[in-house]
Order: structure tokens, then sequence, then C-alpha cells
DNA sequence: TGTACATCAGTGAACGCGCGTTCACTGATGTAC
DNA sequence: TGTACATCAGTGAACGCGCGTTCACTGATGTAC
């Protein structure tokens, strides 16, 4: 059956939306097309109404996390209280259990450096749109992202939840 | 055929090592079992004679390429000048170009940080290993890796070469 | 305004493919006598 | 020392499975007259 115009684009942006928090909880290899479909509350078969292929599905995806964070830095603004404020929660637990919710530079930088290049833009774009939305110096701004970054990562992929905890107040502590 | 202990020890640890320079290369996911093998002179069949799984071999393969890094932190010492030596070489292209030869946490921090706790064990070990290795200032440690980390991680994940240039180079400047 | 028809998002079965893993078999090595 | 035999790393065909993708079909919507 043919479906109303409004309701395709909300669709749409549904599996987009699904997708992108399933691929930062899981990263784009462990999320099949079909669950994505499943989440967004279709069939397998109408993803390629949407999207030409899976890899279109993860650009979008990273442009739609990357633009969500961008939105996120200028709440968030250049105010020197407001950057305190925006590292103590990214470097939060619950920023660091809730993967999916959270940032996408953090949850697939490293998947995305091995995928092609419309990939890579996608997220340069998104890169560059969250620094100018943080405002303040530049510089500061990509060392701060690549400290707070680093922080999240790490303290992801250690066991001991007492040294993941260390090491999200050490970085705390230590930027600014 | 029967073969000779010694050649066996050695084509264990060849399998280990070819694993984890492709895993950092490509990620857990997008290297087979029998590419591993064949990088190591083998056939598949054979894997089983030296690892019940391949989550067995990711765990040795990170512990291997934790145990380099941690050789290379130790070799550069707590001194003041073999610190910011190691920072550069992180922080240089050739490292950022070349992954197989890099750091595992920088490859595949976030794969880990989605696996079982057996990989979050090998890969905390490594850690803290590095970590010890380096000397100086556990703190300073920690900020230290998770910036050059989330500097090496992010100049891999953008698209254009300056912008990666700019990010190493500033990260260099401000970690010290 | 009412009617006929073309559109196309969505369904669900089917496809080919590569993966991790299993297994029957091989035969030089190491061991027991 | 020489001989018989058990071992087990390695081979390569085969397995079941889930994946991305394709396709014939459906039928309410939007459009043309």
């Amino acid at each position: 059956m043919r479906y109303p115009a409004k309701e395709t684009a909300a669709k749409h942006e549904r599996i987009v939306k699904e997708a992108s928090r399933l691929f930062r909880e899981r990263g784009f290899e462990n999320v099949s097309v079909g669950e994505v479909m499943k989440a967004a509350g279709l069939t397998h078969g109408a993803f390629y109404a949407h999207f030409g292929s899976k890899q279109e599905l993860q650009e979008a995806a990273v442009a739609y996390g990357q633009s969500i964070s961008a939105g996120r830095a200028r709440s968030n603004g250049a105010k020197k209280q407001g950057r305190r404020a925006y590292a103590e929660r990214y470097l939060s637990q619950r920023h660091r259990d809730n993967p999916g919710d959270g940032c996408t530079m953090a949850a697939l930088a490293p998947e995305v450096a091995r995928s092609t290049p419309e990939l890579k833009t996608a997220f340069e774009r998104g890169f560059e749109e969250i620094l100018s939305a943080g405002g303040g110096d530049r510089k500061e701004g990509i060392f701060q992202t690549a400290a707070l970054l680093g922080g999240v990562v790490l303290a992801r992929a250690v066991r001991d939840p007492q040294l993941s905890d260390e090491i999200l107040e050490i970085v705390r502590q230590k930027v600014s």
C-alpha cells in the first residue's frame, strides 16, 4: 500500500535515530539492518525504500549522532562555567554507561577511521560543528575533545569499576 | 603429521602476532580466523589446535599488543625527556597511519568496551602495566594516556589530512 | 465532485555469501620396550 | 640401539547460520480527468 508522505518522512527519521543508538551501543558490524528496522517498527525489506545500502545508513547515523552532540555543545555555550559543566557531564558515569545516548565520536571513531571517506566526512563535519558550537579557542576545543574522548573510551574498556571511576575522576580534574 | 614442539610454539606466537596486527588494522569483526591463519602461514582448520575460539584469540592478541606497548613505555622510562619523546612518537603521522604497528588501546578500545569481561581484563592489565612502565605520577600517566589516545583516534577518523595533522599538532603542544 | 488508475512504501520469502566451527584423515615426531 | 606404536598439529572439505540484499506482490494514497 502507499503511505502518507508525512509518515514516511517520520519513519525515515526513526530509522536513522534507532540506527544511531544501536550503532553507538554495539558498533556498526554488530547491528544488522533487520534489527534497526525492527527497532523502527518496520520489516527489513522496507529498508531499501529509504537507503541504498547499510553503508549509507551508517553515514546518516553518524551525521545524526554528531548533530545531536553539536546541539549539546551549543546549549553549553562558550562560557567557562558551561564548559566545565559540559566536561563533567561528558565524564560522568551516566555517559560512560550509556553509549547509546552518548557521544558518537567516543563510541565509533576507530570504526569510522577504518571505513570509507564518506563516513569520515560525516564524522569530520560533525566534529567541526561541535568545535564551533562550543565556542572559545579552537585549539583548546580540540585538545579538550581529545582528552574527554580518551577518558570515556578508556573508562569503558577496563573491567574494574573502581579503576574506571578513577579514570573519569582524574581526567575531570586535569582537564579545565 | 606430528610437528616438533618448538615449531609449534613458534607458530602459536606467530598466530597471536599476526592476529594482533590485523585486529588493530581492521578491527575484530573484519578479520576472519582464516585470514589470521593464512597470515601465519597455516590453514584455518589448524586454528582450533591452538585456541578454543576466536574470542580466545582476541584475548591473546590484546594481551600481546598491550605488552608491546608496555615495552615501549618502559624503554622511554620516567625521565621528562623520555616522556616528551614518547608523546611525540605517539602523536606522529607514522603512528596515525600505521595502526597495525601501533597502540592497541587506540585501535580497539571501543570494541573491547562492548566485549566480554575477559577481554576487558586483558586490556586493563596491559593498561596498568603501561602506567607503571612509564613511571612518574600515576594521575599524570592516566591523563596523558587519555589525551594521547583521544588525539590519535580523532586524527584517524577525520577525512581532511590537514585537519588530521592539526589535531596531532595541537595535542602535542598542549600535552606535556 | 466523483471516478479510474498509477505510484511506491512496506511485506515477507528467497538469494548468495562468508563466517566460525567441526571433523575424518594424515604422517613425522617422540616414547616405550 | 633398534623397532613398534601412540600422539597430535595440520589439512581441507563440510556444516549451519546470519548477514546484506533482491524481488514479486500488496493496497491505501495522491493525481488526472
